[in-house]
DNA sequence: CGACGTTACGAAAACGGTTTCGTGTTAATA
DNA sequence: TATTAACACGAAACCGTTTTCGTAACGTCG
């Protein structure tokens, strides 16, 4: 087992000062070319890599991106992360991950994990519980703390930082006006029961699209189920009295099992009844029907909000304080599939 | 902004020494009960933290650990990760995500980037260039520095290190059997077009299966298909001349495709014909049929790697070098669903 | 009263780098 | 020949901890 050589190791070797061979390896011109030389050949013979550790001390620098997400095995999350990754990567940042399992508790656990020294910023959407409380004193303290801050997705207008989100007010909007004006009048909603930002925008902007066009809504056409929700929720009933000829829910989830409800009642998707979903992840692509779903582009958002963040944590460095906050609205696109084809 | 405080800080303004601070907020036996009380209070009021960074140096143990992934928008790897995260957070560890893409290149300069201090042992799942290239000197280097390594599903034997697997072979074997004593003869294998270790096991265990039941194996049943297949290559004739009764796919996406195509050609899923996949995700579970699947538990893959993993990296420090390495085989679980029901 | 043991603390080294500032030697210049 | 500049290198500080070792002050005991 041959352990990591260092610049201690070189310059007894080679018996000269520690100094010297740093600034041999980085090519200084303080060296003469022969010591040079001889140091350069010596490390890449054993392989010298400098330590990623000293390097983090001296620079209080990591080159670490902290990125706190509420679940992991959800596309939309994964596909955010997998562009976050890539930009990172490419900027040679390397990326910490952790998951705040929709807690309150872990995020914070986890924000404090990372915020003494192990990272330069954090990336994050906030977990369901978060939302809830709308206690947000462990983002302050660490954006007081100087590090900067990218919120995407599930956001807060209480705190000071960069934010990348999609309109999801708009998109909702858009997808409603879409059934509206293929004919649809009677539409559903599926949302969520738990209180999620974005749920509540999408609520606002399928009441819009309804107002927009003089469609009075009625709320007992607006569902509200538990993440996993039984099928139960969805009384068979519900769908066998027509009470709807179009749904739009906020995610893939809900609207390939509220589709495979119509069919088990019998109903033809799209002729009897059509299903707007969120997130084109695999179950979009590749039900029966596929679905006309609302593609957030998560990779985009991820790029987005690491580009963001390397921006500013880079910056520290030379500017001075001009701390300015921006938010970068990502455009959804409405991918029209079999579940609304006319 | 209020940096961070360190022992300097707290030394300096209470007027004592560094090494007091530190061995006070220790609660040393060295230190009187004055003094502690003292710094104890100051710290907390102040709301000191020490310094990950700076520990990581002295102890050299990061408490990171370096995932490696193929790719990190997959059901599978999501739910190892989550495994491993759970577990490694449970024990106060980070983990460093980095993802391969399935190139040899990104998979070595992520392991050298970590490699350098950052992490305190890899748990990884080799890309398919590398087993194609079946090149693992990089997998090499990093064991000769002493740094602990357990690969998982995409593993080889050339390394000697901890694994964390399913017994791929028995999974199809179980699997093909299960089909053969449905009643089906005529069962098609979709397995993937690039050389993947784990698709050759699963492809050995269908084999295994027909064999043990005295059924030739029909090559031209045998179908090899590009990740993102075009609808094609599995021509409608395939299924129109009724040349199988039964798939067996070494994926979800194969198998959900597969199945519309049957179903297109107005075959009826599992009367005229029967499917079952692998890994068991999103699509399995709200498809049409729901689909009959081997579940490889990815999350419990991930805790076991992380215990795996983690357990030697404590060791390391305590132990005589007992280097013995050792292979954990999950047990899969066959999970049928409509598209084998009887 | 001298030897010794506690107690309570500080100095300093160490982890592995980077960087500033000196300095001895040589060579060019006045 | 004395002065100075350039060259090539080393000493040391520093990043924020931990930890070993030394020691001043005090009390106890024979």
């Amino acid at each position: 087992m041959k352990r990591k050589i260092t610049l201690k190791h070189i310059a007894r070797e080679l018996d000269v000062s520690i100094s010297t061979v740093s600034k041999a390896l980085k090519n200084s011109e303080e060296i003469s070319r022969d010591t040079k030389e001889k140091v350069q050949a010596f490390a890449r013979l054993y392989n010298y890599k400098p330590n990623n550790i000293a390097i983090s001390l001296k620079n209080k620098r990591t080159k670490n991106i902290g990125v706190i997400v509420p679940d992991i095995v959800h596309h939309f999350f994964t596909t955010v992360f997998r562009g976050i990754e890539k930009y990172a990567n490419a900027k040679g940042y390397n990326v910490i991950v952790c998951v705040s399992d929709e807690s309150f508790d872990k995020e914070v656990i986890n924000m404090e994990m990372l915020a003494n020294g192990s990272i330069d910023g954090f990336i994050m959407a906030l977990s369901a519980e978060t939302q809830r409380k709308n206690d947000f004193n462990h983002l302050r303290e660490v954006t007081e703390q100087g590090i900067p801050l990218v919120l995407f997705d599930r956001v807060t207008d209480e705190i000071r930082c960069d934010q990348v989100i999609i309109d999801d007010r708009a998109a909702a909007r858009d997808a409603t006006l879409r059934l509206i004006d293929n004919g649809r009048r009677r539409i559903a909603l599926f949302t969520t029961e738990t209180y999620l930002n974005v749920s509540a925008k999408r609520e606002d902007g399928y009441r819009q699209a309804l107002e927009e066009r003089g469609i009075p809504v009625r709320e007992e056409l607006i569902l509200r189920l538990p993440y996993q929700y039984e099928e139960e929720n969805l009384s068979g009933v519900f769908f066998r009295d027509q009470e709807f000829d179009a749904v739009l829910c906020v995610n893939e989830i809900f609207a390939v099992r509220a589709m495979r409800l119509a069919q088990q009642q019998g109903l033809r998707i799209p002729e009897d009844i059509s299903f707007i979903g969120f997130t084109d992840g695999l179950l979009s692509r590749y039900s029966a029907p596929t679905l006309t779903t609302v593609a957030q582009h998560g990779e985009q958002m991820g790029e987005a909000a690491a580009k963001m963040l390397i921006d500013k944590v880079e910056q520290e460095y030379d500017e001075t304080d001009a701390r300015s906050y921006r938010t970068r609205v990502i455009p959804t696109t409405l991918i029209e599939r079999e579940s609304t084809a006319l």
